[in-house]
DNA sequence: AAGAGGATGAAAATTTCTTTTCAGATGGGT
DNA sequence: ACCCATCTGAAAAGAAATTTTCATCCTCTT
């Protein structure tokens, strides 16, 4: 039977904080802020089985490890800053899927920004 | 001084002769056709090295390891098969960038669409 | 055609990320 | 409160991609 423990709580805690999607690093250090003796592994294995019953859902970006973020949002894309390397969710989708050669089916599509978010705009780099 | 070996050039007629990105194993495997005693720690080596001299860029992907293209083409961006893996590009650029938050700055944008390239087209899966 | 230093191939070593192991802690039903 | 299967934390092990090592080969200059 799954149980609830403080680990657990506190890592679905951090995906309701959050705005954006998170690694399991950043899910580490925001969760042990509520649970300061967790470790890595339990994260794994948490967001493993968040994914599993459909809490999460993983974020792959060009070049980058996996995040998660919470599952059931709409279509929408993300931004990825250049100088602290956290990303964040982009509302709406102006992609034309338009001219794909012939022959090629579209079955979905994902969009990386990458530049510099409000809290990195000003700094050197 | 940098010498002009059988495996270099095969590596870099490999990519003179290819329409898409390539991956370390796919450049093994198309050079090993022009020299068979090649290895793919030579290939690794002319990757970088041809990189440095500007003939190569490296192709993110979502979740994928690096291909690479040949450096100095037109904004495009890329199409991954999801049944045969291989990568295709796609001319042109549907992508109105678009109302991003305010304080965020946009340098550079990837899309990449998911699908059935030609060859895939009618298969099972 | 001979010499010197870069290049190669195979295997071992690294790097990065993730999973497993295992002994001890703990949630939750009774 | 008790029990015990599940969960946790730390460390070891695994997986995947890439780099390094090293003995040998080969390109280029002389």
């Amino acid at each position: 039977m799954k149980r609830s423990t403080r680990q657990r709580r506190a890592i679905r805690e951090v995906f309701l904080e959050a705005d954006r999607p998170l690694s399991p690093q950043e899910v580490l250090e925001l969760a042990r802020r509520k649970v300061p003796s967790l470790g890595l592994a339990t994260v794994y294995r948490n967001l493993k089985s968040l994914q599993e019953e459909g809490f999460l859902v993983p974020v792959a970006l060009p070049g980058e490890p996996p995040r998660y973020e919470r599952a059931g949002q709409a279509h929408h894309h993300h931004f990825l800053c250049r100088v602290c390397g956290r990303v964040y969710e982009l509302l709406g989708c102006d992609l034309g899927l338009t001219h794909l050669p012939p022959g090629f089916l579209a079955e979905a599509h994902e969009v990386t920004v990458y530049g510099r978010c409000p809290g990195c705009y000003s700094q050197e780099g």
